[in-house]
DNA sequence: GCATGTGAATAGATTCACAGCG
DNA sequence: CGCTGTGAATCTATTCACATGC
């Protein structure tokens, strides 16, 4: 069931694999058949022997002198990132953020599924928001146990973030994606990802900042080199 | 005016720095006045040796056998981000996500401040958000030229985004966050940073299923790229 | 012939460990 | 003496270049 893991894969290479994914359900509508290293590459923005690479952890998946089957790699990418079944994920705090979220269709598609909303606040709890109630999130962990929930968001503000955290860790939640701009303390064991908007406007503004005309643009995490900046 | 570039920074620094900079003003407000690489670290989460790194790239902002000042260490590394002014920010597409960004109170406190918003829907133009009004997409050029807009937020469907980011180019603008999930294509000297909230579930994903044994929690600043957003 | 798969080379980031200085 | 600043060592990631095998 889980996947072969032929060799550990790199942090790096997780990261790009959702890019890989989204670039051949693209292809899948197109009905193309194979794909080449070189027009994922394109496609994903990347270099193609980083994708060959890439690939090639997960196994030799290729044809030499065609390339890959495209029907065939995205469930091999699929399953390495354990997206054959849907994960049941929890939105804690349904402020403008959380409410988005909620709202937004997006991920069912992706292989998730949202299946309950909590917020501490009375005012929220009991809203109706698409086909869920906000619940109180001092029920955050019946709700955990009962729709076996391995994910949760936390779109609190950053005061609340850390008392959250420990909320759902002590819940059983052994992943969390924090949109509240705070460091979490949280087990070994479990996976934190951050997503924090100031910070990627922080970042824009540096690269912002030493162009006034000049060059050197940064990189979202792809390719391209940053150029050297003359001093002022 | 700009700062002083002694080296050039590398990117992985540059991706920290906002994370210093929130450590540190919360330190300002517990009227610190001196803190040491040691304690900044544990604040930001990360290591010692990497905060000290990390602030050499900037200058000798240090003592020895001391530490650093709060206060000055704050106004390097705001300078050194381009936030000692406030940055006029636009947001493209309007759906949930675009309407919880305008909302969301937390840029002006970070250096940012959202002077418009623009969508192509005749049904969003004219409404109201906060003390703007929806503008359409059309007037783009006009907007960004009179209230100098540098950095451009993309909050529409995939589908429009590439159109879009074009449109702030040929405005003028040079920074753009991409929250919708796909890849643009703009010039070298623009900078692109994207958000991608399916990515980022999608490596929860990944070490969810490796459950039990070994954690590694992904970086933050860097990679990422995927899915996400904007709503209809 | 042609595109994969992969060792080897290079570049970049992190960590170590200690010299240097207040 | 304590903590910064930094070369050196290590680890990770990217890119090159070509042998491999369809």
């Amino acid at each position: 069931m889980s996947a072969p893991v032929r060799h550990r894969i790199p942090e790096a290479t997780v990261a790009r694999l959702p890019v890989y994914l989204r670039s051949l359900f693209q292809v899948a509508e197109a009905k193309t058949a194979t794909i080449s290293s070189e027009r994922l590459a394109e496609l994903a923005g990347v270099n193609a022997a980083k994708v060959r690479k890439d690939l090639s952890f997960l196994g030799s998946y290729g044809t030499r002198g065609v390339g890959y089957d495209v029907e065939y790699l995205l469930f091999q990418i699929s399953r390495e990132l354990g997206l054959t079944q849907d994960w049941p994920v929890v939105i804690v705090g349904l402020g403008n953020l959380g409410l988005a979220l909620a709202k937004y269709g997006g991920f069912e598609a992706r292989g998730f599924k949202i299946v309950a909303l909590v917020d501490a606040h009375p005012g929220k709890v009991g809203q109706e928001v698409g086909d869920l109630v906000v619940r109180h999130v001092d029920e955050l962990s019946p709700i955990v146990a009962a729709e076996r929930i391995a994910i949760g968001i936390i779109a609190t503000p950053s005061s609340s973030a850390q008392d959250v955290a420990d909320r759902l860790v002590a819940a059983g939640v052994t992943s969390i994606l924090n949109f509240a701009p705070a460091r979490l303390d949280v087990p070994d064991q479990v996976s934190v990802r951050k997503v924090d908007l100031s910070t990627e406007l922080q970042i824009l503004s540096f690269y912002q900042q030493r162009q006034g005309a000049m060059v050197a643009p940064p990189r979202p995490g792809l390719e391209g080199a940053a150029e050297e900046v003359a001093l002022a």
